[in-house]
DNA sequence: ATAATAGTTGACTATTTTGCTGGGTTAAGT
DNA sequence: ACTTAACCCAGCAAAATAGTCAACTATTAT
């Protein structure tokens, strides 16, 4: 589990979309306008959120991405690790001589850490982000962005 | 919070260091002969983690890097800020145009997000991942291993 | 004192990742 | 047909990562 920007930025994309796309299709130039991020760059990032099965394009004229998904059955670990590459770690592989080894015995330490981070991203949800957003807005701001939060939060249901 | 290589790095030659500096200081020799990784980039690491207060360097024979603290005051989320940049990734920074911004919204939810991750990390001690493997020892291994693991953590306390 | 050990520093390089530009092609709506 | 937008791809500049090299300083053992 690799956390660098451009996790942020798939993250970011799809809470956008998430808050976007409830009526139609949301058009990347959009999002891209938005959280003034490139288009060109977005468009990479959303093959592989595609690849991994998280939204759907939809061409032509008033096409765009949706979500293929409910934004509560979509996890944070799972966006991030759609945008990132396989990633190996083990630098020992499943190598033999590597069992008693003390170097080995740190690795699993990490690993087991690692893991423990992705449960924790994967027990959070769009929708919980979202959600927790609607109660921030609503006691910080109470503006059209919080009525809009609100809008979208009940077509979600 | 970022979470790279470079974190792994740090956090696993911290927990090389927990592991063996018990008695007597540890070298950045033995750790990159250990760890496989290569000296100068731990002394890299290393020069950061002192400044941060994690660790002591003890110069002379016999000398080595030791922990400045007890493993169980020592947080995951502390060693990895550590070898980090301090990271703005704002932005938006404090911009006045932000606060009405569609764009900021999303970017307050990532924020929220990365607070999160960094106090999961922050609950994380060295002592939790080295009690951890401890037990995982003890249960799967029952070699020499396990049994420095426990000296060890006896030394502790 | 002196040699050995080991930390400290800085500059320098190679590789990878990141973020982006710009060119296209394909599908769908008008 | 024409527009719109997804889709695809080759390449590229900047940054971060990972590592190297070399000189220097402080400490300790003999």
């Amino acid at each position: 589990m690799r956390l660098t920007t451009k996790g942020r930025y798939a993250v970011t994309a799809m809470l956008d979309l998430a808050f976007h796309s409830q009526i139609k299709p949301v058009t990347l130039t959009d999002i891209a306008a938005r959280q003034t991020i490139s288009l060109s760059y977005l468009e990479q990032l959303f093959a592989r959120l595609r690849r991994a099965g998280m939204v759907k394009g939809v061409r032509g004229p008033g096409g765009g991405y949706k979500l293929c998904r409910k934004t509560s059955d979509i996890n944070i670990a799972d966006i991030i690790a759609a945008v990132n590459e396989p990633l190996d770690s083990t630098k020992c592989g499943g190598e033999a001589n590597c069992q008693k080894d003390q170097a080995c015995l740190t690795h699993d330490l990490w690993m087991g850490l690692s893991e423990q981070i992705k449960d924790y991203l994967k027990s959070i949800s769009l929708a919980d982000l979202l959600e927790k957003n609607q109660v921030q807005e609503v006691a910080i701001r109470q503006h059209h962005d919080a009525q809009q939060t609100i809008e979208i939060y009940r077509h979600q249901d």
